[in-house]
DNA sequence: CATGAATGAGACTTCATTCAT
DNA sequence: CATGAATGAAGTCTCATTCAT
């Protein structure tokens, strides 16, 4: 029996986040992805069943564990809401500072991919979304946030802010410092443009 | 007076943003396009070079167009920097509320494609940026913003939450109301979460 | 507009019976019958929907063409069974000396094919049979054949029969008379082996 | 006495018998087939050279067996040609009623690969159909049977025959008894159809 | 002998684009 | 200009076969 030897389904799935980020989903050739895995382009079809199952399992892991993370970040009762907001972002920033190609995936592919089909991914996602919104709420509660937000709106309005700045990071690595946009979200997040 | 006979070319151009808003681009079928319009497949050929020339005159006509309207904006002496961000947000509203299918297209697309080849309609599409980067510049000068933030940063920030809400009500128009997103997203731009 | 000149659609199919008869429809190539044909390989999808609609469409002309024949040929009154079922005898004869090629398809592909896929052309195939069958009923009740014999048997009996010898003349056209097939399957069908 | 450790190789091949039955020989897959015989699909190549291989010891065994228990029938001294015939008709259905898989894949499958290729097993079915015609020419010589007929016709005429009742009654058992098809093939073959 | 993960050749099918009318 | 039949390049996916263990 041939052993399976290193990870493959492992191999593959990075080979295509990178050729995925590279050429865009529909442009991505799975031989591409297969060559830079150094597998046979069969060999995929071992490990997925389709190229749609590649970009499904992507966000899946990604969705999985962000969830996972931020549910024990939000749990943490010594955080105070603002803190909690802080680690959110953060939370985010270091996932895709440390995989910027899953940041343009990301960024690229899954309103794309997520408005034709119906995959598991999606409630990973909105899970994530969901538990951010309670952090939103209980600041709100605590008098921490101002009542006066919509915090369904605050969900997309924040995450569309970051996810728009690190697809601009990923896409131009030297233009701005990942600290210094990590710094300027959390403050707009919190004290928005006008001058404290 | 020129006779009307109907206008092709804009016929196709509305469409294609319908149908790239649909399907998506890679999957959109030209003829599928031309039936919508009402011509025959060739026809398309007549007036656009190819697909790849349908996305860019539809992001060229959008981005020509909003850098039209923010020069008169930004160049009006008798608002202040904050009326102006708002009279941003509200261009930016009106222009996708009229036409939720290009928000879609917008969102989904205008990034992939980029990315690939450099087109004009980048050129407008980052003076418009620039120009509203001039105005939270001028709003910094005046002691009205914080000197604290990034101007390149916010730029990217502001545009990836507008984005990201225009795609959400675009993509569920009945989940929110517009004129609630719009007023939310003034309140946070400027004031960001904290209790004022 | 480019006319369709002579008639692609024909070619095509023409072209699809003698590649199925010659390789098999699974080892038949699309890319064959195109070049068979004349014809680029993306023009069969013009004309048919896949591979297995090309078989389908064979079939149903082949049956649906038979089923009118032998209903004027049923119907006629001057004859009497005896004449009618030497009359059915060659109507099959008459089409597969024309086509040998359809007559390998029919024997090789039909079964198999009908098995998997519920077609309309099993409707015309099933109808032809009917009808035979009612030429042996009414020769029973004329007193003219045998009420030993089962009709729904006997009519996959002959045709079991007729398709054999249609298929062994059609793979070894020179071991045997077409002529000399036709003469002892009347002689058989009616007589049987013994003596008279 | 040898230990009875399963025999893979005839579990693998009535696997293969009912497989290819069940999806058509090209569609059927080495992997149902291993799985079928409970083995792994590389032990299917440990005892055939590759799937072809199977089709063809199917029909070896088959046509092999055959030709066996005919010469036995035949050269019984005892019986008349008449009854000769009986006796082979029994044969074969006699094992295509204990093996109604068999049947399919036989009448489905034959034609078509010996098409292909030059096997063996053709010359035990060759060799077959020449017993039998030997019995139909003793016949003759007897004055048992009419001399009007060609013993080569017949041979493909009587085999059609049985083959397309075997096939059809496998595929609808319930449709027809086997025993009354039985019957009707012996009488239809020496009375035909003509009132006696 | 037995296994089943890995391979990679091969063919169907799609659809943007062309061009004769 | 307008048409839409025709084209053919290109990529996904299947699955028989191999081979390291």
């Amino acid at each position: 029996m041939r052993i399976k030897e290193g990870n493959k389904e492992k191999d593959i799935l990075e080979a295509a986040v990178k050729v995925f980020a590279e050429d865009g989903f529909h442009k991505a050739k799975i031989s591409k992805i297969a060559e830079k895995a150094s597998v046979a382009t069969g060999s995929v079809y071992v490990y997925f069943k389709n190229k749609d199952d590649l970009l499904i399992k992507i966000f899946k892991d990604l969705w999985e564990n962000m969830l996972g993370e931020l549910k024990l970040l939000s749990s943490n009762k010594a955080l105070s809401a603002s803190e909690k907001i802080d680690g959110i972002i953060d939370l985010i920033f270091d996932v895709f500072t440390e995989n910027p190609s899953l940041a343009i995936v990301f960024v690229n592919e899954q309103n794309n991919h997520a408005r034709t089909r119906q995959d598991d991914f999606i409630d990973y996602y909105e899970k994530f979304l969901d538990e951010g919104e309670k952090v939103v709420k209980e600041g709100i509660e605590k008098g921490e946030f101002s009542s006066a937000l919509d915090v369904k709106i605050f969900r997309y309005y924040i995450f569309g802010a970051i996810r728009n700045l690190l697809h601009h990071w990923a896409s131009n690595p030297k233009s701005l410092t990942l600290n210094k946009i990590r710094q300027n979200i959390k403050y707009l997040t919190k004290n928005g443009i006008r001058k404290v």
